[in-house]
RNA sequence: GCCGCCUUAGCUCAGUUGGUUAGAGCGCUAGAAUGUGGAUCUAGAGGUCCCCUGUUCAAUUCAGGGAGGCGGUACCA
């Protein structure tokens, strides 16, 4: 006999990187979002919103050279053959919205943002391809104290968030340093420049030894595989390790860089720097006094040149959120998490669709990856929200039905989540277990019985549950009924008062 | 993209030096117990052993290829 031929179903299954989302997770995610936007709104920030899809050339990922945009994006074509991607940044929408309503628009414009991006690459540890973002920026807002601004609003929300302070840095560089510095000893191949930048921004993974590696020959992971390196002589290499090891801070007031030394100072140039780097310089320091004076000391927000960033689009100041305790995943591998957030300054973003030059800085929380990072810590307030309370069904006709389905209505316009059972009401047994994994507070009663003596049984699960851990034979459970409980019913419309008081009580209680 | 590990029941995982009927725990369904959650006992359902090709009398097991998952690394707006 030939095997029976199974129907070709399809596979239920998900695309990698995407997942759905329970509601324990949507519950957890809502809270931290509403307590992003208190921290923004508090600050002084609105609320706008942009379309999933932009145009791809908005977006500035247009590549002629391919058929499909789909370098890092999800792309799509309209019928008439333009393309068009799912973003995958708040900020580049952004820059597209102001440039649209540049006339409306009073600038300094300060908003902020929230919402799904989606990126067409490898999912990681904490990486999806689908995301939450949550972003504020400020446009038009050229000077430093918008950056500091910033620094200070991004550490206010990890607080808010429960991440005690210790446990995270906001760390702060200005890019113009970087490449002063670069040039200064003698890297001026572009292409050499962004391999050097690369391997600095891995400082806080693989260390100085790691990054020595990536500055010079180059470095082999742990699976084997080999990372090609900047190919730097080993007085650059030198060099660069030095600065990233200083520091920079004020002892009193705007004007004095106690520790920081010059390329010139350091013997790295004959001539005077270029202008840029001091310049930068002065505006790291400037910010790390504004935010010192406002109770966010150095360790808190804190310089450090080994912060690099996007490398396309940030034109100064960039900052960046991290954790710094170890994330470890389900099966308890510590895990390379990464910045929880981060963002900069992008002069040059808006003036890609107007011309005109636009200062904007701004920057963004990755929901949903600090929310990955809280659940492996379990700091995040996952508890299971109470079920509804059950109206169990023991007799089916018609009169009683509707009297449970009163029952319930009237516990729902008192704010009390409640549902009359509806699954089969045959086995009484299943609707007590029913409201047992719907993690119900209560389940309410009324049989021909107590219907007969104007009377409910209330069972409260919780309590039921405590009293019963005691006890070991089925006998002796059923006949005691742990946490149940009579209460007798009123007359005519005000009938359930005296139920839902209890009933009240109960969820308070518990 | 590259490198490593992994894939057997709904879940976590045993196992087969290539052999007839592939197991456990948990979960699920039913019963003991038709008006009482848990614990207990009994029974039951549930499998393309990831897929394809090859070697073989015989492949879940071996070989090659592919897919998916996890991790590392590269890229990252």
């Amino acid at each position: 006999m030939a095997k029976k031929q199974k129907p070709n179903r399809p596979k239920a299954r998900l695309p990698r990187g995407f997942g759905d989302r329970q509601s324990a997770e949507i519950r957890a995610t809502n809270q931290m979002v509403e307590k992003i936007r208190e921290v923004y709104e508090r600050y002084g920030f609105d609320p706008i919103e942009t379309p999933f899809l932009e145009f791809t050339d908005a977006m500035g990922k247009f590549l002629p050279d391919t058929d499909r945009p789909n370098a890092g994006v999800f792309s799509l074509q309209d019928e008439d053959d333009q393309w068009m991607s799912l973003r995958y940044d708040l900020t580049a929408p952004l820059a597209r919205h102001v440039a649209q309503n540049f006339n409306q628009i009073q600038m300094p414009y300060r908003t902020y943002r929230q919402g799904w991006v989606f990126r067409n690459e490898k999912p990681g540890p904490g990486r999806f391809r689908q995301f939450m973002q949550f972003d504020a920026d400020s446009v038009g807002a050229p000077g430093v104290q918008a950056d500091a601004e910033m620094c200070m609003m991004m550490a206010d929300t990890m607080e808010a968030l429960g991440i005690k302070r210790g446990d995270y840095v906001i760390r702060v560089n200005n890019r113009k340093v970087l490449d002063g510095v670069l040039e200064a000893i003698g890297v001026t191949d572009e292409a050499q420049k962004l391999t050097v930048l690369r391997a600095i921004d891995k400082l806080d993974k693989f260390g100085v030894e790691g990054v020595k590696l990536l500055l010079g020959a180059g470095r082999e992971d742990e699976s084997g595989d080999r990372t090609e390196g900047a190919g730097l002589d080993e007085g650059q290499v030198l060099k660069i390790l030095a600065l990233l090891a200083m520091t920079i801070s004020f002892k009193s007031g705007p004007g004095t860089i106690q520790t920081w030394k010059t390329p010139k100072e350091l013997g790295w140039i004959e001539g005077d720097e270029e202008e840029s780097v001091s310049n930068a310089l002065y505006q790291l320091a400037t910010l790390q006094s504004y935010c010192k004076d406002n109770g966010y000391p150095s360790d808190c927000i804190k310089i450090d040149f080994s912060c690099v960033r996007g490398l396309e689009y940030y034109t100064g100041m960039v900052y960046e959120a991290e954790l710094t305790f170890d994330v470890t995943n389900e099966k308890g591998q510590k895990v390379q998490f990464g910045s929880v957030g981060g963002g900069g300054r992008y002069d040059g973003l808006v003036s890609r669709f107007t011309g005109q030059p636009v200062p904007a800085t701004g920057f963004s929380i990755g929901v949903s990856r600090l929310m990955t990072a809280l659940t492996n810590l379990g700091k995040l307030d996952d508890a299971e929200m109470p079920g509804p309370v059950v109206v169990c069904v023991m007799d089916k006709d018609v009169e009683s039905l509707a009297e449970y389905q009163k029952m319930v209505q009237e516990l729902r316009d008192v704010g009390i989540r409640a549902e009359m059972y509806q699954g089969n009401p045959k086995n009484f047994g299943k609707q007590l277990q029913y409201a047992d994994k719907r993690n119900s507070p209560a389940a309410i009663i009324q049989g021909s019985d107590e219907r007969a003596r104007k009377v409910v049984q209330i069972k409260d699960l919780v309590a039921g549950k405590k009293a019963a851990a005691a006890i070991k034979d089925n006998e002796t459970w059923k006949a005691e009924r742990p946490g149940q409980f009579e209460v007798a019913l009123g007359e005519g419309k005000s009938r359930f008062v005296k139920l839902i008081e209890e009933i009240k009580k109960l969820i308070k209680v518990n």
